[in-house]
DNA sequence: ATCGTTTATCGTAAATATACGATGAATGGT
DNA sequence: ACCATTCATCGTATATTTACGATAAACGAT
C-alpha cells in the first residue's frame, strides 16, 4: 500500500504547518531577523531608520519590510508619507510558542 | 552622514544572527516542518518513512532532509544502506531559547 | 500649486529553492 | 557473485527570492 498516509498528506497543508513554515520563512534571512531585533529594541521606527542600519537600498528593506507584514510578524501604520512599523507582539508570541511546542512534547 | 551604522552592517553578519536566521529558513517550508513534527512524534526514521508519509518524491524528500541537517536541526547515522535521522534536541533547545528571547527582552 | 521627503511598487537580473526522474553507491541477503 | 533495498547525488526545468535603480504615490510644508 502506497497509499500515503492522508493523515500527513492533509496535514502538509494544515493551517498550522503553513502558518508555522510562513513565519519560519520570513524570519529566514539575516536583514529580517535583523529588522525584528532593531523594532524588539526600539519599539517603532520608519523604513528609512532601517535603510540607515543595514547595508541594502531602500526598495530592498521595503521588500523585506512586507515580507515581515505578509507573515504578520510586523504592523505597518501609514502616517502621512510615512509608515511606522512595529512588531506584532500577538503574533510574536503565538510563534513563540509553536516553536516551544516543538521541543517540549516529547515527554507528554 | 549616510555611512550606516558599523554595528549592524557587522551584526547582519554575525554567527548568531545568520546561525538563527539558517534555521528558521530550514523550517521555512511546509515538508520540512511535518518532518520535525514527525521526527518529534516517532523519534527515528528512515528517509523511505518519511517518503511514505509525504506527497513527494524519495529524492526530494532526502532533500528537505539535507536541508535540515545542514541547519543542524536533525541528525542522521548512516547503517549500511540506510539512514537513520533524528532530532538533534540540543539544537532545537537552541533554537527555541533564541526564539524565547524575541518575545521576552521587551520588558528587561 | 510646487517641492521635498518618505515609501511602495515596477521592471529586471542573478541567485537560490523546489521538484522530478535517472543514476550511482552502499550493503544485506541469497 | 548477484539481486533487492535504501538513500544520496546529478542533471534539469520551473518558480521564487533577493537585490538594485527608476518611478509613482502620498503627504507636509512653503
Amino acid at each position: 500500500m502506497k497509499s500515503k498516509d492522508k493523515f500527513f498528506t492533509a496535514m502538509i497543508h494544515s493551517n498550522d504547518t503553513e502558518l508555522f513554515a510562513a513565519m519560519c520563512k520570513a524570519l529566514g534571512h539575516p536583514a529580517r531577523v535583523m529588522i525584528i531585533n532593531y523594532l524588539k529594541k526600539i519599539d517603532r521606527c520608519l523604513c528609512g531608520d532601517i535603510v540607515e542600519l543595514l547595508p541594502l537600498a531602500q526598495s530592498t528593506v521595503s521588500q523585506h519590510l512586507k515580507c515581515l507584514k505578509d507573515a504578520g510578524l510586523i504592523k505597518g501604520e501609514v502616517e502621512g508619507p510615512k509608515t511606522c512599523y512595529c512588531l506584532d507582539k500577538k503574533m510574536l508570541e503565538k510563534f513563540t510558542l509553536m516553536v516551544d511546542a516543538l521541543n517540549k512534547s516529547s515527554q507528554a
